[in-house]
DNA sequence: GAGATGACGGGCT
DNA sequence: AAGCCCGCCATCT
């Protein structure tokens, strides 16, 4: 972990959204963007999906509640990873259409509200 | 410090 | 509607 000349631990931008993954609920979502935005930096949307990249499937960081703009999983195709958010989100209750994609407007959680 | 990397996003074709 | 393209950002080499 990143460290200053003090030995304090630094927050990096990474770590700031696993700390605000953690806070969206159960049967809720939030976009890349959103994440970004919230934490300051509006357009680091591709900086927000890299730093949940590097999370185990088994995380403590609710990492599957994080879908893209269009509301879809993103993933890539990736494995059998993109399904296990999938499957995830579906047993949260978050529905998703024939075409793969649910509503943002139904199931976007924003943080305070 | 320059170049590469990506689970993005929006605009244009 | 489905791609393609390009700008953006934090990090790592």
């Amino acid at each position: 972990m990143p460290q200053n000349p003090t030995g304090q631990r630094i927050q990096t931008f990474y770590d700031r959204v696993y700390e605000f993954v953690r806070g969206v609920p159960a049967g809720r979502v939030v976009t890349y963007g959103q994440v970004a935005l919230e934490l300051g930096s509006p357009a680091a949307a591709r900086a927000v999906g890299y730093a949940l990249s590097y999370l185990p499937n088994e995380s403590a960081v609710p990492w599957w509640r994080v879908i893209n703009a269009g509301g879809e999983i993103s993933y890539r195709n990736r494995g059998i990873s993109a399904d296990m958010q999938l499957r995830l989100l579906i047993e949260e209750g978050v529905a998703f259409g024939a075409n793969g994609k649910t509503d943002l407007r139904t199931y976007r959680w924003w943080p305070e509200g």
